[in-house]
DNA sequence: CAGATATTAGCACGACCGTTCGTGCAGTTT
DNA sequence: AAACTGCACGAACGGTCGTGCTAATATCTG
């Protein structure tokens, strides 16, 4: 029969798309999409250009590719970890934490791949800032969402905001990785997990709920 | 005598020099400092790409004046207005609000020039991250020495910790920035203002302290 | 005026870019 | 065995890149 999922040819195809990718990511987080070369990848990897760019068709698909591959990382890297947590607020600061985590650990070698991916497309219209503003509203909504469970659980006061102390929470995170890659240090992580206690803290119903320990 | 000052060969050579940063800053905002292409800077301004070249004598060298002449840019917007803001607590928040409505203007067209470019070159070492690194910690120092100020004048509480607020109301504005430039709304910019107020009254010595109307 | 000096233009270079094309080869189907 | 499919290859396309030369031009100095 037909045994579409065992072709070998197209598995092979797979492959290399697949080490493409992975060797595309690093680069984009250090140096950007734009500096994603086909030629570069071509030779990185040991394959022809020509051979590379078959497998994308474009340039704007090779990022558009990309981009999709640093989303599948970054929730294996910082959601996946916190999917047993229960929801709430211990959820919220797992997701925080987990972040400082995967950015500490340069996940990507350049910090977050979408911190540095966002700066440089954020203001270019187009299918690329299109999958990137997917992407960041993913996110920002599973911070809030857990947020927002706490509320609803009582943990937080009843007048917090979710929208807006997600809001801080991340700008924390992204100014962490900013300030750790462009200065090259480990302390901001450190002063980011205080801040962040520190505003969740301040919202909690309980200062002193465990799930704040 | 040699007039240094009066060579109109020279002064005619700085104002082209002056208006080729000019378009460069623009460029660098929106699509970042590798974009930034001494041909299309000659065609923009109908200029030789040699008489363009010869000007800055490579192109880190042009990268490195772009920094230059942003940061200029960017004190000339941010930090100018708020020359006669009573130091202290009035003067930090003034410094946010001026940052605020220096991004809102976009007195670059891409956003914050150094959000931009700090996130293109923070894991790239050189001259050029050098200057960003430069420029970023002089900002910052400016925001914490009013918060530092503050403290001393007894606006804020005594255990406030100047350089954590400041990387918190910094990180604020940053994700401001980057949400309204990459979803091209404004609405962030409410959020940010509120936020920022809410965080300084949490630090304050009195919550209704008249600086923080 | 002549001559020194500084800015700009014109042109060419080698390198790399994204892209297209024709071809070969390995695997699948008949 | 023959026909077909899909991946990868090498070569070449027109363009743009940064960077050197050499002239031409404008300004200042005597």
């Amino acid at each position: 029969m037909a045994g579409s999922t065992t072709d070998g040819r197209v598995l092979r195809g797979e492959e290399t798309r697949r080490a493409v990718l992975r060797r595309a990511v690093e680069i984009a987080s250090v140096e950007g999409l734009d500096a994603l070369s086909i030629g570069r990848l071509a030779t990185d990897l040991g394959l022809s250009k020509s051979g590379v760019f078959a497998g994308f068709g474009s340039k704007e698909e090779l990022q558009l590719a990309t981009v999709r591959a640093a989303r599948r990382i970054f929730a294996d890297a910082v959601v996946a970890p916190v999917a047993d947590t229960p929801p709430g607020l211990a959820r919220a600061r797992a997701l925080c934490e987990s972040w400082l985590a995967y950015s500490r650990a340069r996940v990507f070698p350049g910090g977050c791949f979408f911190f540095e991916v966002n700066a440089e497309f954020d203001a270019r219209p187009g299918a690329v800032r299109d999958a990137l503003a997917a992407c960041a509203r993913e996110w920002h909504g599973l911070v809030q969402d857990a947020l927002a469970e706490a509320r609803a659980a009582g943990s937080l006061r009843p007048d917090t905001d979710p929208a807006d102390l997600a809001f801080t929470l991340i700008a924390v995170l992204e100014l962490a990785n900013s300030q750790a890659v462009l200065y090259d240090e480990a302390t901001p992580y450190d002063r980011a997990g205080r801040t962040l206690l520190r505003l969740l803290r301040a919202e909690a119903a309980d200062p002193s709920d465990p799930a704040l320990g």
